[in-house]
DNA sequence: CTGAAAGCTGACCATACGGTCAGGATGCAA
DNA sequence: TTGCATCCTGACCGTATGGTCAGCTTTCAG
């Protein structure tokens, strides 16, 4: 019926062609695992034939350190709900809503990034002790000086970052198993909102920088 | 030196075989993923020919199925503490204390079981829509009660109980990125007890538990 | 219009992996 | 001691996978 149109510019083409296969390798890394993942699945999600993937991609681990690239990008820029914030209860809020938004809207990417992480960071090493390291350095600083202006309480700020990842990763991560438990459909937009606030209401009491 | 000794009886042969395989196992599969673990790889670290594994255990799903019921029965001890206690500041204490000591002695089991979960659960599915689903039926029902007889705030207890999984599990799971940013070094000692110890603190705080 | 660069792909290859098996070694009950 | 069940293993096999490549088509600058 419509016309196919396909006059494509090569710039299109490329990037099209890119961002189809990254979404599949996306997919297909965070259900398989990458021992588990194929070229072959990944070119067929992508709608392409498997030669073609490696004229994008020279091989799986460049692919595959691609894809873990984008995700950790993502995950950096949810960052910065924390510095223009003027209190824990403003910055704290912000990172949960933010990190549960990536949790929803990128749980592939999540587990893409759980997982190598759990497999011991092979690809990502060097950024884990560079930018990571610096940022959270940055964010423990932020904390301490809440801190020290009484607007929490003194808790460890390191275990407190950890405790936000952990919470809302885990609605990416183990995403399966919440639905499960939510007799397997997926949680609504009501629960979504439940949960964050859940979080949100808890950590903030339980560091006592509840709102006035 | 010592005589090798080695008139070791059958049974003790294969408990020990079996025992050697299934720790072996557990730690490949937790490095690799299921897709990227090799019987090879197992086979070697255990110290037998990849052929006595497939004389033990006839399939690699065999054998990996194996390793994450072991860890599933562990885990699922581990909610004993909380049947026994009168009130959320013991149960949610004795928990997290004993879930963070299986993130720290069992840290390879974590990583598969969290493997497993995040890629749809294939082998644990009914598991998780059985015994899991009972055994968090049943928390859930502590956890309005306390909340009834009011010991703690009205929180909803799923998401309390998705709480205390993520962040005691993050130990381990994250353990890598966690080291990492404590200079290479894992947790020592008191680094342990002082993250039981925040997990604890924010946590019981935050619900409105806190003792005396 | 033309030539070269970019994009594309079916067919192919070497390797690594899960799994098999025939036959030897060993513990053990009778 | 004997017979048998269990235990063990080197050698082997079929398959699937990551990757290559020669040669095709398409875009596009000049």
């Amino acid at each position: 019926m419509t016309e196919p149109t396909r006059p494509m510019r090569r710039q299109d083409i490329r990037r099209e062609n890119e961002k189809a296969i990254l979404l599949a390798a996306e997919k297909v890394f965070a259900e398989a695992g990458f021992g588990g993942a194929t070229m072959q699945l990944i070119a067929d999600l992508a709608g392409l034939p498997k030669a073609n993937l490696h004229y994008y991609f020279a091989t799986k681990e460049e692919l595959y350190r691609s894809v873990v690239q984008n995700i950790f990008e993502i995950w950096l820029q949810a960052a910065n709900c924390f510095d223009a914030a003027r209190g824990p209860v403003d910055g704290i809020s912000a990172y949960i809503d933010a990190k549960m938004e990536i949790s929803r809207r990128h749980p592939d990417g999540s587990k893409v990034w759980a997982s190598e992480v759990m497999h011991g960071a092979p690809v990502l090493q060097d950024y884990m002790e560079s930018t990571l390291r610096e940022w959270t350095d940055g964010r423990v600083e932020i904390i301490r000086r809440w801190i020290e202006e009484g607007k929490m309480d003194p808790v460890d700020p390191r275990h407190l970052l950890y405790m936000l990842w952990a919470t809302t990763q885990h609605y990416a991560d183990f995403g399966h198993q919440i639905e499960t438990l939510n007799g397997g459909k997926s949680l609504s937009d009501r629960q979504w909102r439940e949960a964050k606030e859940h979080i949100k209401r808890v950590i903030l009491t339980g560091i006592g920088a509840q709102p006035a």
